[in-house]
DNA sequence: TGCGCACGAATTGCATGCACTTTGATGCGC
DNA sequence: GCGCATCAAAGTGCATGCAATTCGTGCGCA
């Protein structure tokens, strides 16, 4: 009941969590495609700070998924598989059932203002750019989340709402997100209205249709990991000896 | 169905994951209780690193929130208070239902061997010292998160596993997990029994009881936060000014 | 033309150094 | 004896330097 200080979740120095933040929404409205590379020099060139800074930051993004650490190479924004954008959306879901199970018939008349004000947002940039409306989609639940002033809760429920939203842009159809704003807008009604059930399956079944939107071939359409995609064939023509790609495209 | 490769978790270079584990495992064995001091020199030079990695490593642990980070301050073992405690359990209840939906009836011959073996264990610390069987006891539960080979299953779930093993170190009495033994079996024998609702309900009163026994009342036991705990009197006292306390009690 | 190899540039892994902050202890005034 | 200012010791924040590794490109060879 009594309010709690919202907590700051690790992030320790604030250069590190600067560019942290700057990272992560570069990342989530796809400034920064899946496998781009992150070289600590240029990361510290472009933030004013040294290499020890920016590769602390990568740490940390690390630590949340959304970037690739593999010793002696450049890191790389992470490219999720298929499986793990399913793993994600199951857990998401119970996470966020959690969340507004816990916010039902509890919130604050400047709460209510507050996710109207951005669901308006939210409504604003649907004919703008993309990449935004997919960043205001994902800060919705992020926002909700919020409200619970559930350190543990907040910190998942956005780490893993980043993550989904690298999935989509790695499997998701051009656009897909259109509709999310209504479902949005039902879950607030519901849960001003205060019924934990309706609001718990108001939530599971949007996160479902998010996914199902999302992840509708387990193929995905950008060519990113090549030699998984190839190695089908590979299989198809053993017998030979191993097929091996020309380094123009092993490269990259 | 088709086993994926179990990915580690960020943890980048071996150094700094091997200082990671250490630190994790002292930690959740009480031998580093929460409030104990982490200064950067003591740890590289005790893993004969220099305090770049040893600071990296308590980068990762405060991303786990095992660790608390305060500028320019000595980090400390992370102390959660009550109420975080409870929102970890309420998170850990869903997280873990969620492993044993996945993993019912899925078992493998060597799995259930591998989880008999581990109770087994169990069983076998119960008359030894008490951190030994609490580790085990989380451990029981990170086993079988591994077994889902969800990579996100499996990263949040330790993780918390860790934190709620920690909360235990302040705010259980004495001894209190002596049945706990008990309900894995029976967790086990659902599992292979193949009922999905069955075992997650016992899951999911298993977590609960652990629970229960172990947040008993929102006071801390352990004299940590002394301050905290004597702000009720301090309070009672007022009229008077403020109490200030010695030096000597202060300080630590 | 295509492939392999080797060398230079780019990049990471890690330690160390310096500046700044916190800590806590000593000594002084009351 | 108690409180407070002052100062050294300890610790962190951050950048830089050097060694080791990887990456990419051009050359030689089939």
């Amino acid at each position: 009941m009594a309010p709690r200080a919202a907590s700051k979740t690790a992030e320790s120095s604030d250069k590190v969590s600067v560019i942290c933040r700057a990272l992560r929404r570069a990342i989530i409205e796809q400034a920064l495609e899946p496998g781009a590379k992150l070289p600590e020099d240029s990361l510290g060139e472009r933030f004013g700070v040294s290499r020890t800074i920016a590769r602390h930051a990568l740490g940390q993004l690390a630590a949340e998924g959304l970037v690739e650490l593999r010793r002696n190479r450049i890191a790389v924004v992470a490219t999720p598989s298929w499986q793990d954008a399913r793993d994600a959306f199951d857990v998401r879901i119970q996470l966020e059932r959690l969340v507004v199970r816990q916010l039902a018939g509890k919130l604050t008349k400047v709460q209510i203002e507050e996710l109207n004000a951005h669901v308006d947002a939210e409504d604003r940039a649907r004919g703008g750019s993309d990449p935004v409306s997919i960043r205001l989609a994902t800060e919705f639940h992020i926002l909700l989340a919020h409200m619970t002033n559930s350190p543990i809760l907040i910190r998942y429920v956005s780490e893993i709402a980043y993550r989904c939203c690298l999935t989509l842009s790695l499997f998701s159809r051009p656009h897909s997100s259109e509709c999310a704003i209504n479902e949005h807008r039902a879950i607030i009604a519901a849960l001003i209205k205060g019924d934990e059930e309706k609001v718990m399956s108001l939530m599971h079944s949007h996160l479902d249709s998010v996914a199902g939107r999302a992840l509708v071939s387990p193929v995905p359409q950008r060519g990113r990991d090549l030699l998984d995609i190839l190695a089908p064939y590979a299989e198809a023509a053993e017998g030979g000896r191993v097929v091996k790609l020309p380094k123009a495209v092993r490269g990259r």
